[in-house]
DNA sequence: GAAGGAGGTTAACCCGGGTTAAGAATTCAT
DNA sequence: ATGAATTCTTAACCCGGGTTAACCTCCTTC
């Protein structure tokens, strides 16, 4: 879908013009690849299977990132908000079908631009692969930090961690979601949500 | 210490003049960059707190990277071996101290190169660059999977999959180690061991 | 060959998470 | 407002991992 200048987030502006400091013909240039697609909840961006095409900035909504294990219990990698980028990074960099499902879990705006349109606009702005070059580097020690974590700390230590990060995820994310990130059953949450209630 | 021609394995010479097609004189630059440092059996190679200040391939030997939570409890993130590179990703290339270990698990032989030179080496030789950027991208693959692997399997099954993935590591790694691989204290490991036994 | 140390196993007990099913609370649709 | 559906909580039971301590190898080392 076209995009409609008044859509986009301040946000957004603020990034590629203030901090960026794209000129006007550089953002139209950029605006003109991108596309707004809508995600109604609970629809999906991407399925396993399927090749992650494209990048998207998330204008407005919330997404989930899972897998399913052969058990068929979902593990959600990491929810991602407004200003966030996604795709299936495996995916994505390789063209190979993903493994994992983006699903959003309210009604979402999405800027989305093409893999092969970015790749292009790169080599006329630098300034654009220097900022994704950097989202990929964050987005590394991320998923390292994030494996430490799995590995160090028991579930309940990660719900802690979980509501001092993100104290506004529990106003937007359903608790059976909450459980599926912190990789353990619903009634298991509950149970230690009134563990610690009682303390 | 310098490194004698004699010393460097076969592996190595087959992945630089074989795989990447390097010039002698190439790969002349490239050793002349390259020290050879002995790490003898339960020394540490970094600590958490330094500097990741270099690359390290394996010449000889092998290591485990491993972090340590509050309760001092050792979490192993991987072992390394043979013909592997070896740095703490996040603080090699941030410049920042590094939040994991790196110690020997067996006398190593290690050719090291310093951050500075490789930066400029991969300035002269493009090859360099582009192959270590590949090794950067597997890196990140493999971590995600990594992550993905821990949330969903039980230690049971990350034990069965290590021994099929791994065969060798027994030989090599003491079992207290692959207990804190799989993130189980010994005893866990010993039962989950008899119990498989057993079927 | 005795003493010490490191690595591995076993046993006993505790506790938290999985499982299942039932019930309570909320949300949604008509 | 009412009924249906979804979401969350609770209870009961099982089981696997943590903890601690004892014990058993096997290997050093003097």
């Amino acid at each position: 879908m076209e995009i409609n200048r008044s859509d986009i987030s301040q946000t957004f502006i603020n990034l590629f013009i203030g901090e960026l400091k794209f000129t006007d013909e550089e953002f139209e240039l950029l605006l003109s690849h991108m596309n707004l697609e809508l995600i109604p909840r609970k629809s999906f961006y991407l399925k396993a299977g399927n090749i992650s095409k494209q990048k998207a900035y998330i204008n407005k909504g919330c997404t989930r990132t899972f897998t399913v294990d052969e058990k068929d219990r979902e593990h959600i990698m990491f929810f991602s908000f407004e200003d966030w980028w996604i795709a299936d990074f495996e995916s994505y960099y390789t063209q190979q079908p993903a493994r994992q499902y983006i699903q959003a879990m309210e009604d979402c705006e999405l800027l989305c631009i093409k893999k092969c349109d970015l790749d292009r606009l790169e080599e006329q702005i630098p300034k654009l692969r220097f900022f994704f070059n950097e989202k990929k580097q964050k987005m590394i020690f991320a998923t390292m930090n994030n494996l430490r974590e799995v590995k160090s700390l028991t579930p309940e230590e990660r719900y802690l961690n979980l509501i001092k990060k993100h104290p506004h995820i529990f106003q937007r994310i359903p608790q059976q979601y909450i459980a599926a990130y912190l990789d353990i059953e619903p009634p298991s949450l509950s149970r230690l949500r009134s563990r610690l209630s009682k303390k």
